[in-house]
Order: structure tokens, then sequence, then C-alpha cells
RNA sequence: GGGCCCUUAGCUCAGUCUGGCAGAGCAGCGGACUUUUAAUCCGUCGGUCCAGGGUUCGAAUCCCUGAGGGCCCA
């Protein structure tokens, strides 16, 4: 019989005889006094106490992920969020009604089970059944239960199936939720407030990236996404606030790669009264604290490469950097003109109308950023591609800004951020120019924001961290979609 | 955006090179088995071979187009 749709009708027909002996194959309540767990760890302590009268009795729920029919008698794995509890269903014990009654169960079936706890032969705790039912019927059949689902389509569409047949995906998302719950303490203890702000957003600023429009219907008018956090943090900073950080999804109307996910969650965090040299201190101490706390210690393997995220970082300037990796030292290719005609004869694909800062940009992406893989701090941007970044004294181009690197790639931003209303203008002026005269993104001009930071703003460091890629580098995953539950994928059909 | 690869039973995969009855394991179904644990043993059902077109006496297999996914490059 068995395609797809037969074995549907078969837990479809299961489930009509379970209605029709009066059973409720989806009861509203259900009688739970342990988890799988709990109740492992209630039959060893009764077991440390010297085993003093009846062994404890318990009642336990969760999935069917196993029956091993032995004709007279069963045993049954039930999976909890905990782990599992193995039930031994005796039918001298349950009585010809409840043993025939099992012969709808199936796998992916939620049961109940009652009974005391006993060790079997090979000394596995087991819940000696008194009572069995079931408490949710499962009407498709679970994915294979040795291999588990492996289409790797599959398991980002349905990952459900994933996370039920793959422990080591369920354990990686744990580790999501311990490192963003690690994080939120570090910057709670620190004296940051967590704040939330808009999603939906008339201008889409603090970074240089495509946005996703939508409309507002009652207001008529268009709105963005945001594709950063950065400008409305900084207006809490001109509110008073001295410590603010929000932790929140972004998005970007750009390509998806192993690194990229349309929608993904940055960290923004500002302080007022630090610079960039702050920020970095606060940046390195956070991930190692994190990675202390959720993995135990700040040593992290990473495809070949053993990573040691433990403080101080390495430091070292975007310009030593190319020096180093490319030969180029852009001192001596001050001119817009000059540096495209190097990095056009080292056959590095930019567009010829791209500024002098972002050309820099394109070779340190090309240069140095693979050979970033001990945590390391790339100093002193060019100023065209930061518009929102203080300028670097007596270093005319630059601003005070780094991005950190690991493994080979950027996990954020950070900067002094720049609180000169003046310089600040001139800056989103620029960036109009840039756009009007080329063809790279450029940071929208925001007069709100300028509103804003006309208030008088304190000095101020702040930094951006890519959350799924620290959480990549902390699980050792290759694929920013190993670490996203739901991973936009294109739509079937 | 470009190149390469993948798509076969509910799941995991053979079969494609070299065209000739569409296969295995798990799951399912029937049977045996009252401490098993990837239970075991016997029997058995199950297919839009991603979709569409072409070549051919004959296509899962060769060719073309498309869809979805993956990897590398940009």
């Amino acid at each position: 019989m068995p395609g797809e749709d037969e074995l549907i009708q078969q837990r479809r027909e299961k489930l009509a005889r379970i209605r029709a002996s009066g059973a409720d194959p989806y009861p509203p309540r259900v009688r739970r006094t342990h988890s799988s767990a709990a109740a492992a760890a209630a039959f060893e302590a009764w077991e440390q106490d010297g085993a003093p009268g009846e062994a404890p009795a318990v009642a336990v729920t969760g999935r069917v992920t196993a029956m091993r029919d032995m004709g007279k008698a069963a045993f049954l794995d039930l999976r909890d969020g905990d782990g599992r509890i193995q039930c031994y269903i005796k039918r001298d014990t349950v009585g010809a009604d409840a043993w025939a009654a099992l012969a709808d169960f199936d796998l992916g079936d939620f049961a109940a089970a009652e009974g005391p706890l006993m060790r079997t032969r090979t000394g596995e705790v087991t819940v000696d059944v008194r009572a069995v039912a079931l408490i949710a019927k499962a009407l498709r059949p679970p994915p294979e239960k040795w291999h588990g689902l492996e289409d790797t389509e599959t398991r980002y569409r349905q990952r459900y199936l994933d996370l039920l047949g793959n422990a080591e995906v369920r354990d990686i998302f744990r580790t999501r939720a311990e490192v963003i719950a690690a994080i939120r303490r570090y910057m709670d203890g620190h004296g940051y407030i967590e704040v939330e702000t808009p999603v939906l957003q008339p201008e889409a600023g603090g970074a240089a990236a495509t946005p996703f429009i939508t409309h507002h219907r009652a207001l008529d008018q268009e709105f963005y996404l945001r594709i950063s956090l950065e400008l409305h943090l900084k207006r809490l900073i001109v509110g008073g606030y001295d410590r603010v950080y929000e932790i929140g999804r972004i998005f970007r109307n750009e390509g998806v790669s192993k690194k990229h996910n349309p929608e993904f969650t940055m960290m923004e965090a500002y302080e007022a009264y630090a610079d960039y040299h702050d920020i970095a201190r606060r940046y390195e101490s956070i991930v190692a604290n994190v990675a202390q706390e959720v993995l135990g210690r700040t040593v992290v393997r990473y495809g070949e490469h053993e990573i040691d995220l433990s403080p101080p970082w390495r430091r070292i300037t975007m310009r030593e950097a190319l020096i180093e990796h490319a030969g180029i030292d852009f001192e001596e290719y001050r001119t817009r003109e000059k540096l495209l005609e190097e990095i056009q004869r080292r056959k590095l694909e930019v567009d010829p109308g791209w500024s002098w800062g972002k050309l820099l940009d394109e070779a340190v992406s090309h240069y140095v950023e693979p050979h970033l893989i001990q945590p390391t701090f790339l100093l002193d941007y060019p100023k065209e591609i930061s518009p929102l970044a203080k300028s670097k004294p007596d270093a005319p181009g630059l601003v005070e800004r780094f991005e950190p690197f690991i493994a080979g790639f950027e996990v954020g931003n950070a900067y002094s951020e720049l609180n000169d209303p003046v310089d600040q203008r001139e800056r989103f002026e620029q960036q109009a120019r840039m756009q009007a005269a080329g063809l790279e993104d450029v940071e929208m001009l925001d007069e709100d924001f300028l509103l804003a930071i006309e208030h008088g703003m304190p000095p101020t460091g702040g930094f951006g961290m890519g959350i799924d890629r620290i959480v990549m580098i902390l699980t050792g995953q290759t694929t920013i979609r190993e670490v996203i539950l739901f991973p936009q994928l294109r739509r079937r059909e």
C-alpha cells in the first residue's frame, strides 16, 4: 500500500478506530509528573538512597520515536524536550484491551505513559507501564530513524523535521539561544539598557545597503525595512542615556550566500564618552565572555583552524594590512585615479566609478580578509565609506573606525561616532554627490537624524555585532543557514 | 550574474558512464517472539525516476528548455 497517500490513509484509519473506541486522540490535558530527564534522575536518586520501598512512579509524555514489538510485550521510546525515556509495556500488566489499542500507535505520535520506574536487563531506566494513552496522533510519518533527514532543502523548508531527527541541529539552536542570552546578560550587567526602535522607517539609514520597501495603507506612505539600528540608537544617546543596545532583525535586499541571509540579527550598542579604542575592548570582551559562559572555553575549532577568542585581539590598521597582504601602500595612491589604475592592473573586478575608499574596501576584501583567521580589528577606514564615523585627527581621508574579523570574515563594525552636526551634514551631502556621480551604495541623508544631533550628542563610541556570524564561529558552522532556523529560500513553483 | 554538481518509494540511497522488466535498507502492512534498544526472523505492499520537450524500435539513463537546491567564483 504505502506511498505517501497510503501511509497517511492508514494513520487516518487508526485515528478513526481510536475515536470509535471512545478515546480522544487529541485530549485537552495530559497528566505529566516528570520529564524524561527528571524521571531518570528520580530513579537514580532512589537507587542512591539504597532503593527503599517501592520504586518511584512517574507519568511521562513524549513523541513515540521507536517501537520494539515483541509479541506480548513491547518497548516504546518517548522523546520530550529533555531527552528520551523508554517504556516497557507488557500485555499481562496493562491488560488485553490496552495491549490491543497499542496497534493504533505509530512512530511520530505523542503518547503518555504511567507506572513505576525500573531498570531493564541492559541497565536502562524504564517505565514499567501500567497505563498508556495516545495524546496526539500524527498523520504523517517521521523521517528515517537512523540517517535522519539529510536533504538540505527539506531540512530548511521543514526545519521541524530536521530538529526532530538531528540532535546536532537541536544543539546548534540551543547554543544560539544561550549565546544571545549571554550577550544580554553581559550588556545588562555593564550598564546598558536594552531598547527597541522602529523596523519600519521613512528613510533606511545607518548603512550602505539596499532596503526592502513596503507601503503603509492608512498613512499612504512608503516605508523601508531597517538596514541597521544605528540612527535611532544615537538619537537615544542624544536623549541622555549613556549606554543603550538593541538586538534586532535587520533586512537587506541583497544577495543570498553562505554568509548572507536577507534578514539577519544584529546587535548594536552605543556608549557615551567612549571612543573606538574603548569599543574594541568592549567588543573582544563580550565575545570572549560569551564563549566562556556558553562553551566553557575561549578557543574554538572552526574548520581546520583553532581560533583563540581571548583578549586582546590583534589590532592592525587597514593601511598596514594592505601593505602586508597586498603590497599596496595607499599613501602612494592618494588619488582615486592612481588607486584605480593600480587595482585594475591587478585585475580585480571593480567599478571604475568607485570612490577611493570603496576601492580600498574592495582590495581589503580580496587581499586581507581571507587572512584574518584569528580575531583581528582592522582600524582606520576611508572616510567616503564611513559617513557616520568621526574623522581621525592628523590622518586625512581616514576615520576612527574598525571592523572585527574572525575566521576570514567580517563580524561587525564600529566607530567613534560622528557627533559634529555640521560635519555630519557635509558627509551626507558628499554621499549624495557620490551617488549622483557613480554607482556605489551610499548613506541616505536623514534630516530627522541631523535634527537630533544638532541638539547635541556627546562623544560616543558604538558598534554593531553580527549575531548570526558570531553564532557560526561559536558553533563551527560554515553556512549562515545552519544558524538561522528558517533561512530564506526561493518560493517553490 | 557565471561555472560545476544534485533532484529516483514517506526517509536514506543504488541504478545514469556503456539506453533494454525501476532496486535496496528503514518506515508501513500480515505473521512469530513477555527485558528490547538501529531488536530479531518470515512474508508482503509501495514509484509523476523534479517538470516539459526532443532523439530512439525502446529513455530514470542521451540531447534541449525550465524549476528548486548545493558548491565555487563574481
